[in-house]
DNA sequence: GGTCAATACTTTATCGATAAAATTAATTTT
DNA sequence: AAAATTAATTTTATCGATAAAGTATTGACC
């Protein structure tokens, strides 16, 4: 399960950066899919021994980031259209009945934390306006999306989630690099939020599953090499 | 992801023994909840240094049956009714989801696992009578319902259901360990199979979701200490 | 008697070294 | 020259040792 931004007050150690740090690198596309992860070659870029490495990339295989051929070492997963499809269709069910349980038992400190999470993205959104969005852009926008379903009481559904977002969004990024997409990708933001505080959660579920939906489609249908 | 029963080629390795033997110990409750795991004490009993035997509790932990603290080592998962009913009501959206892909997609060489898997389980059944289901009624078990669920199309559903279906088999394994349990467990599976050979998928889905349920049910009213 | 801190003891996380396996290159055979 | 061997090189998986962190113990002090 994905220990990225695990609340826990539970020491940092060495696997955890390198775990952190690779993860990163694959979600941004730095590390291309399919691309063989030498140990020895970590250890230097990364500055830790093969030990915290082996563990970091064991998790990461544990999220489907990358994956393990036995004596053969580590390598970046793939992708391909039909994996998009299957993972965008599992994470709209996912998402959608976490926001609706989120929706159901969601207080107000749950409605302050959208609203703020939505707030720093959308100003993110206005100064950058045309521009690449970049890791902080990145950051704010799985806060916002996080704090949606941040009020779901399911441990399992929101670590399912979690995964999937993580599958997604490394998708899109390696779609998207340079594609700009014509998208109102912030409006969208808007109305989700709006309908998620007004409590709507049919609503709110239909734009978020659309929302995730188009954003597949896009990427989908981006110039891209793969399969 | 599980990589207990992994149809691929690679070659085992120790750290993939040390998974395959500490998960089968965890399902089976011998190592039980909260218990913490030694590194030092592991390394002798399953024959492996500390690199493997790290490296399997990393996967274990991704699969949710062992929690990793930073800094102080690893413990098996704990476990609470108010997790079994989360587990529950996620696992029975997977599986009829699953089975219902499987419907749609399997072909006749699908219709012949699920036929010979659930033979061999009923032969188990009928020889063991009342007796405790042992490791090979599990194995038998845990075949039937994956071939059921094989034909499905989607890696991450599968996935994730594998997951789950881990899970639930631990807290059925601790709560059921010497509660005999009066339900027809063995007609269910009938009835599942025959509803699935007869691609019924809605009785299908509802007979099995029925089996899940009915299963956790016991396990949450076995006089059973937790949370 | 209970609290606190200094000390001794475990355990974890991590490194560096190495045998086994896989890959690549070189060499021979057909 | 293509295929098959064999040799050389790289890479993985694994061990044993160790520093850093955590936990338990002891004993002084109020």
């Amino acid at each position: 399960m994905p220990t990225a931004d695990k609340p826990t007050r539970s020491k940092t150690t060495l696997t955890d950066i390198a775990y952190t740090r690779l993860r990163e690198d694959i979600l941004s596309g730095r590390l291309e899919p399919g691309l063989k992860l030498r140990v020895e070659h970590l250890k230097t870029h990364y500055g830790a021994g093969a030990s915290p490495i082996r563990e970091a990339l064991s998790r990461l295989t544990g999220d489907g980031l990358t994956i393990a051929e036995g004596r053969r070492g580590f390598r970046v997963a793939e992708v391909s259209n039909a994996e998009l499809m299957d993972i965008t269709e599992l994470r709209v069910l996912m998402e959608t009945r976490a926001l609706r349980m989120a929706i159901e038992a969601g207080d107000d400190e749950w409605e302050a934390l959208v609203l703020a999470s939505f707030h720093r993205l959308s100003k993110l959104d206005e100064r950058l306006a045309m521009e690449q969005p970049g890791e902080e852009w990145e950051e704010r926008h799985r806060d916002f999306h996080n704090s949606l379903v941040s009020a779901c009481q399911s441990r399992w559904l929101k670590n399912f989630r979690d995964i999937l977002f993580d599958q997604s969004e490394r998708y899109r990024r390696l779609a998207l690099a340079n594609g700009p997409g014509k998208r109102d990708v912030a409006g969208e933001h808007k109305q989700i939020m709006e309908a998620t505080l007004d409590r709507d959660s049919d609503r709110a579920c239909d734009l978020l599953a659309a929302h995730v939906q188009e954003t597949a489609d896009a990427v989908a249908n981006s110039d891209w090499v793969c399969d």
